[in-house]
DNA sequence: TATGAATGAGAGTTCATTCAT
DNA sequence: AATGAATGAACTCTCATTCAT
């Protein structure tokens, strides 16, 4: 009968909060936004259907705050723009990273291919998306006109290009697809 | 009321087909499959919904045929299998041809790729999926390998990755991607 | 086998939104805008719940158009604005037909009243009643002004709420209610 | 932690019932019972919705207890039972004091007549209703008769009517309608 | 006594599918 | 072959009510 203090409560509220996310992220990122309904999200979080209402506005709400929050996490976490001028040990230890990244949320980054592709979601997320990209490719065009590389934008778009790729494969099947060995192949060719 | 041929009548039903297939397509890669309703194919297509339900069994249906057929089309135009030997001449215009092909059908693309992160899909098309991607991949690792590289197979799956990568970046923002610089890109480095 | 005509077609569509119409004003009059359901009204109408949305927009597009509907058709059947000029005749006349209206389309008269007093209600229309009364307040008032009455305004607005007294419990227990006699006794004291 | 007195403790009680209760009459007044939420109460409260159910059964007592007891207190300030006669004077003061009755209370004569209407309402209590009435309506055929009135029980049904009527469209629109002068008008008419 | 998280039935609405014409 | 009115299951969301704290 200890009676909980109001910082427990807002604990086990956040505590709930993330479990009705993360079953979400997961069901999105299978069923896509309109294939995963609030019954299933309910379902899989064990709760009943009316409590996500507590947590969330709507199912715009839920995918939003899910998509940001993953962008905004990612950004904390890894920030290319700490100087903006990147060396060749910097290039080799920004695509480790990335990939670690990769398989450290794999669910997130599904979502993320599912979504970005959707004219409805570019509507919706499509700026805070090229916020999330830009950056990256500024870095690496930067890094390439350095280094004398005629195409220094493409060579920087192509670079990207590959990063989302060998997600993508690698997403699809991650037992079989052998990521470590193609990043070596992606560290020799791009550096 | 001019009799009309047996065969005029088929070929009437086959524009049709292909009116609503391509309404379909259209509409699937923009707002996904469960974000489509048959009321939009059937507004799109200028015909009464229930008419689609002449054509085709039901919405699934719908969806199969198109992704199969897609497949299917590709495969005939360019079947990568012809002697299985790809010389360098070869490589150049496998690359050259896998870009035209993109920009031919960008609509079949972005529904390939939105299609392809889906669970429920993948259950449904994985292993044509696989059939699909496979002879490329092998042609490719047989490639490498007799250019004596160390990763042969590794190689073979960065470039599919990299066709993959390029084309998810090209079909979110045509007019700004640099498709032609970025293949001179690939060809000199995958050659 | 007979086909149809279109005429034919328009005509059955007309009948079913008059059904729709007449099963929505009879619930909503009873059980008020939200105490009647959707499902309620198609129960009653012997209808899938589903139709009402090929005639009707939502259920707020019904309960407009059924107020304005009824509105109108008032209007149109008693228009007091023929020449603004009220006979000791007339206004007998005008007694008389007031009480034939509201014994043809009592139930109209009740949701009338049930509506009139909600806020949400006068949000919507409250505009739309003033229209509606305006003009026989002011023939009212031009006819009392015409008698020397020191306070012309004040007795037609007390002759409109008389009106609208005797309706309403006319309209709660009709059967007991004596109208008639009531009737004479507002044409003895206000003509 | 002062200890508090059985009594204290019931008069707190008697206030946060009051409370809830009139948040509730404001509520349904303007909203009406199916369109005010038990939420919506217990914030105009300022209490928790839980509480709501500590004091009332659910939300159906809760307007029962309102109607019932605003019929109740009503009747203790205004009881024309006193003797059953009704003088000139006194009628003048019924009609005086009712209208004094009406602005004293707007909320709950608002609520009144929205409820007054469906048929839900009437089912749970129009035999309270009558019975409020009746005796009004009682001393008045009375008073009319004894003034050898021909249609004594018309007489006093109008008279109610009117009441009604005048307190409708003074409810609708407090600010502009001339109560006062409606009310002169009343007694000369009637007295 | 007081809270508000939690429940689930039911609200309004959409939509794949059927079928009489 | 073609139409679109009709159906009803399933969707998103609300709300009266309960209950652990």
């Amino acid at each position: 009968m200890s009676p909980r203090s109001k910082k427990q409560i807002e604990e086990l509220k956040e505590v709930k909060r993330k479990l009705i996310m993360n079953s979400a992220l997961e069901l999105f990122a299978d069923y896509g936004y309109h294939g995963t309904s609030i019954n299933m999200i309910a379902k899989k979080a064990g709760i009943a259907k009316g409590l996500i209402y507590t947590y969330f506005e709507n199912k715009e709400s839920l995918i939003k705050e899910l998509v940001l929050g993953g962008i905004e996490e990612f950004s904390d976490i890894f920030d290319p723009n700490n100087d903006g001028v990147l060396t060749e040990e910097e290039f080799e230890f920004f695509v480790n990273e990335s990939f670690k990244l990769l398989e450290s949320n794999m669910k997130f980054w599904r979502l993320y291919f599912v979504l970005v592709m959707k004219k409805e979601i570019i509507e919706m997320f499509g700026d805070k998306f090229k916020e999330f990209t830009l950056p990256f490719i500024n870095v690496l065009t930067d890094y390439y006109k350095r280094k004398n590389h005629a195409n220094a934008e493409a060579e920087a778009l192509l670079l990207g290009s590959v990063m989302d790729g060998v997600s993508l494969n690698f997403l699809m099947d991650p037992k079989i697809f052998p990521l470590h060995k193609v990043k070596e192949l992606i560290i020799n060719k791009f550096k």
